[in-house]
DNA sequence: TTTACTGCAAATTATTTGCACGGTT
DNA sequence: AACCGTGCAAATAATTTGCAGTAAA
């Protein structure tokens, strides 16, 4: 994925905006800072990450944008490969995380400003996965963020982002186990 | 994948055996009890599974198991499928744990028995995955695994397992992008 | 002797890419 | 007008499966 050849609006030394946003706000905000256009399917993802709480495969994001379609909801259909090819922008820029819970289907979720409040649909969380029936399942601990921004700055790198993936059975399936 | 239709020799009741054992030893073990015979492949797998510490590409094992072979250290070649094949036995078993990193290709590395030392190969880690240059790089850290250990109480559900992935960029890559 | 294990090659499935057309700036 | 973004279909690449022969118990 290359940029654009220029940012033709190119705003980027302008005043930073400090008022919240919401996180489809600061995607369409990030994307035009870096030069690139607003086509339709774009639009369309952008949309329908910012209704979901919690990570989609890239499946299911089309099954979603063709249904609207048929309903009438879009005025086009979105291939699949602009699905790929706007998911591939987005985590480039950072404005959506890859979740990999070991089924070997990327899924993909908006992302969070890491330390700021400035989205107001922050919402950083972790993940636990029921390896017997795949049910996926988002938490959040405090204490657990805090050992990790602890953690950050012990080892030697320049950590920009954390996934904590918890494996086990739900309570469904440990109950059904019996 | 499909257990075999009994264990011969069967000995999950007998008294447990309590001395520290390696990783490969455990493998065999566990194997056997469950009814698995002991195919050249799979046990080929196991011992490079032993020798590594970080996790592999089934692309690399299936690299160097080809190396080996061609070096006359193996007497017959291991096909891929193999490779597949041995890895989902022993991820179903528990025996390797996978490793998404986010390039979408799964890695593998031998799993340590949490909770305790049987295993004189012990060694639970996290990794750090540098974005840029794809350096994969364990690391521990005991006040996380703490955080882990009583989050899991807090959560309603039978944890098993758990992965913790820093993403950022590596020294190398941190330098080189002034 | 029975049934598991294996290599090879074919079949699937997720993901990427080439290309011509329509849309945004 | 210039060049990006998109859908579609073809091309890749990872993973799975079918099958016939070999080996473990």
């Amino acid at each position: 994925m290359t940029a654009p050849q220029a940012a033709p609006g190119d705003n980027a030394h302008a005043a930073p905006t400090t008022a919240p946003q919401t996180w489809a706000e600061r995607a369409r905000a990030e994307l035009q800072r870096a030069g690139y256009r607003r086509g339709g399917a774009r639009e369309q993802l952008i949309d329908l990450l910012a209704r979901e709480r919690c990570a989609l495969t890239i499946q299911e994001m089309a099954a979603r944008l063709q249904d609207a379609y048929r309903r009438g909801a879009n005025p086009r259909p979105v291939g699949i490969a602009s699905v790929y090819r706007g998911i591939e922008l987005l985590a480039e820029l950072a404005l959506v995380a890859r979740v990999d819970v070991g089924d070997g289907i990327a899924r993909y979720e908006r992302a969070s400003v890491e330390n700021s409040d400035q989205d107001r649909d922050h919402h950083h969380h972790h993940h636990f996965i029921c390896d017997r029936c795949g049910l996926l399942m988002p938490f959040d601990d405090q204490a657990l963020e805090q050992a990790i921004v602890a953690l950050e700055d012990r080892v030697g790198f320049s950590v920009s982002g954390h996934e904590v993936l918890l494996h086990g059975a739900c309570s469904d399936c440990r109950d059904a186990r019996r």
